[in-house]
DNA sequence: GGGGGGTGTGAGAGCGCTCTCTGGAAGAAT
DNA sequence: ATTCTTCCAGAGAGCGCTCTCACACCCCCC
C-alpha cells in the first residue's frame, strides 16, 4: 500500500501553507477562490484524504457514533426486525452527517464495562441504547460522564434524558378499540414482560380502554417470544373459554396464540380475533394475516440519530403507530 | 466532562517517565515488576484510558474493522436472521480482540465510493464484505487497493480473494438425498437468484443428486422472497400436478411455498414433501414445521472476523451445514 | 496622505501517544 | 580488577492535523 498524501504535500504542490490547504479542505469560505481552486486541484491529483487520527487528536472528536445493544436485546436479535429497522434508520443519518456508526452488542455480562470505557473515552462522540429494560443504569451512567446519550424507547427511571419511544400506549388503546368496534365482548390480552416500558404500556392502553367500556380485562403476561404467546392463549382458553378476542402486546407472541388456537380448533376470526404489535413482516404471512399495530422503526432510528447529532430540536420524542387491520380480526365473525 | 488523564499524568503520578508508563500500559514484559506495579496503580487511581487517536496517529492502525452490507444486503435484512447471526458471530470476535466495529449500510447507490474512501483512508484496518452477489466489485478494489478484505460467501469471479462460505453444495446435496430416502418421486426445486453464488450452488446440489439417481430436474426460480417461492410453487404445480416433494434454496421461499400448498388444498407432507435452506426462526414454527438446512451463521461471522485479524490460518473456509428434518417430510406421505 | 478597519495568508505550537536511541547500572567473563 | 555484555529507564522526535496569533496588504474615510 503505497503511503497515503500528507496535507503537507498538498499545499506544498498548490503552493500554499499548510494552514491554508487545511482551511479549504474543511470548507472555510475566508480563502480566495483561486486559491481554494488550486488546493482542490491538489487535493484531486494526489486523492488526498484527510487522516482521521490526527484530526481527533486536535479536534477532540472522533465522528462517530456508538450503538449499543445490551445483551438482553442481543437475545431476541435475530428474530425481531425491531433492530433491523432502527440500525438502518442510524445508518441513513450517520452516513448523511459522514460520521462512522460503531456497533457495540454487549453480548458477554462484562460488556457494558467494555462500552462505558469506550464512551468515556472520546472514542465516540455519543451514544444511542437500544435499550429494553426501562431500568438500564448504562444511560444514566454515561450521561452523568458527561456523555450525550439518547435512548431508544422511554427509560423506566423518569428524568431528562433524551429519548424516542413509540406510541405504546396510544397503539395498544386503538387495537382494542378497534376489537371492541368489531363487537367482540371478552377481550384478553397477552401482555409482555412488565419490567420493560412497552410491555407496561400496551397493557395500560388494553387497560384503559376497557375501563372506559366497563368490560373487565382477562390478562395472561408472556415475554415477548412465540413459546410464550402460545402457552399464554392456552391459558387464557382456560380460565375463560368464551374469549372472543386477543390482543397481543407483539406479534411473535400472537403468531403463538394463533398456532394454540389452530391446536384447539378455534377459528379465527369467526371465533375469535387476534391482535398484534409491531407488524413485522411474518405478520402479514401469518395464517389468517395478523391484524397488527405499525412501528415506524426506520423512523425510530432516523430521530435517534438526528438527535445525538443535534439536528432535532426536541429532547423527548415519542412516534406515532399505526393500526394495520387485516384477516386476523374481519368482523361479522362475533355474530356465529 | 472533566479533562481525561494522559500518560503524562500517569508517569508523573508513578514517578517515572513517559516512556516508561507507554511501556507498561502497552504490557511490555521489560519493565521491573514494582515500577510497572505502581504505574498500573496509577492508571488505576486516574481511571486513565489511552487515546485511541493520539495512538493510531502513531501506530498508523485504526483498531477497528469494518463489516459492510451492500445495499442488495440492507433490503432484505430485516426479515433474514442470517444477517444478525453474521453480525453477533462477528462482534464477539472484535470484541475479544478489545477491537471497534464499524458498521456500514450502503443504503445509498453512491455508498460504494463512501466506504472505497474509508477503508482505503486508514479509517480502519480491514473490511469484512456481507457480499451476496457473486460479482460484487468492492471487495476486488478494496484488496487492489492494500486494504485486507475478506468476503462472506465465495465471490463469483476466481480468485484468492479470502472468504468464508457455506456448503451450500453438500446441504443442498443431502436435503435432496432426503427426499429420495423418503420415497420422493418427483423432486422440483424452487432455485434461488442465478447471480448469487449461494443460489447457483444450491441448484447444483440438487441438480447432482437428481442425475445421480436419473430422476430429471423440474426447477422454478425465485428471488429469496416469500412471495416469488409462492409464485414458484403455483408455475411448478401448474407444469407437474405429479409432485410430490419440493427443494426450496431459502425458508422463505419454502414459507410461500406452504402458502400456495394450503391454498391449493395439497397436504404437506402426505401429499407433498418440503424443504427449505437456511433454519431461520420461522421455519419450526410453520405449519407444519420445516424441514430445512441449518447454517452455522453465528460461526460464520466468528470465522470471517478471526480472518481479517489474522487468527486464521486458510484464507478460504467452508463451513458445514447440517440437515434439521421436521414434519414437513415426514415419511409414508408419498404412499397416500 | 495618513490612520483605522477589514481581509486573507503563513508561522508555529501542540493534541497524546509510540518508539528509537542513548545512557547508566548491574552482572558475566576474562 | 577490568572489560564486555545485558538489561532497563529516560529523552526526544515526530505521527498529521487544527487553530491561534501575528503579519501583510488593501480599501475607505477624514
Amino acid at each position: 500500500m503505497r503511503a497515503r498524501p500528507t496535507l503537507e504535500k498538498v499545499a506544498a504542490r498548490a503552493g500554499v501553507s499548510r494552514a491554508t490547504a487545511s482551511r479549504v479542505v474543511n470548507g472555510s469560505t475566508r480563502v480566495a477562490p483561486e486559491i481554494r481552486e488550486a488546493v482542490n486541484r491538489a487535493v484531486e491529483e494526489l486523492g488526498y484524504v484527510p487522516n482521521q487520527a490526527a484530526r481527533s487528536l486536535v479536534t477532540q472528536r472522533a465522528d462517530s457514533i456508538a450503538l449499543v445493544f445490551p445483551e438482553p436485546a442481543t437475545r431476541v436479535f435475530s428474530e425481531d426486525p425491531t433492530f433491523a429497522g432502527i440500525i438502518r434508520g442510524v445508518s441513513l443519518e450517520i452516513e448523511q452527517a459522514d460520521k462512522q456508526l460503531v456497533l457495540m452488542l454487549t453480548g458477554t455480562p462484562g460488556g457494558y464495562q467494555r462500552v462505558e470505557r469506550y464512551a468515556t473515552n472520546g472514542h465516540v462522540d455519543a451514544v444511542i441504547i437500544a435499550s429494553m429494560h426501562g431500568t438500564d443504569p448504562l444511560p444514566g451512567i454515561l450521561s452523568r460522564r458527561g456523555v450525550p446519550v439518547v435512548c431508544s424507547g422511554r427509560p423506566g427511571v423518569p428524568g431528562d434524558l433524551p429519548y424516542v419511544d413509540m406510541d405504546n400506549l396510544g397503539g395498544a388503546e386503538r387495537a382494542v378499540r378497534h376489537l371492541l368496534e368489531q363487537g367482540r365482548r371478552r377481550i384478553a390480552t397477552i401482555a409482555g414482560p412488565q419490567d420493560m416500558i412497552a410491555g407496561i404500556d400496551r397493557l395500560n392502553g388494553y387497560r384503559n380502554v376497557l375501563r372506559d367500556s366497563d368490560r373487565r380485562s382477562i390478562v395472561a403476561v408472556g415475554d415477548f417470544t412465540r413459546e410464550s404467546g402460545a402457552v399464554a392463549m392456552r391459558q387464557l382458553l382456560a380460565d375463560d373459554p368464551e374469549i372472543d378476542a386477543v390482543f397481543a402486546a407483539n406479534d411473535l407472541m400472537a403468531l403463538g396464540a394463533l398456532r394454540t388456537l389452530r391446536a384447539e380448533h378455534r377459528r379465527v376470526p369467526a371465533d375469535i380475533a387476534v391482535v398484534g404489535f409491531d407488524d413485522i413482516p411474518a405478520a402479514s404471512y401469518a395464517e389468517p394475516p395478523l391484524t397488527t399495530v405499525r412501528q415506524p422503526t426506520v423512523e425510530m432510528g432516523r430521530r435517534l440519530a438526528r438527535m445525538v447529532l443535534d439536528l432535532e430540536e426536541r429532547r423527548q420524542v415519542v412516534l406515532p403507530t399505526e393500526l394495520v387491520v387485516r384477516d386476523s380480526t374481519a368482523s361479522g365473525g362475533a355474530a356465529s
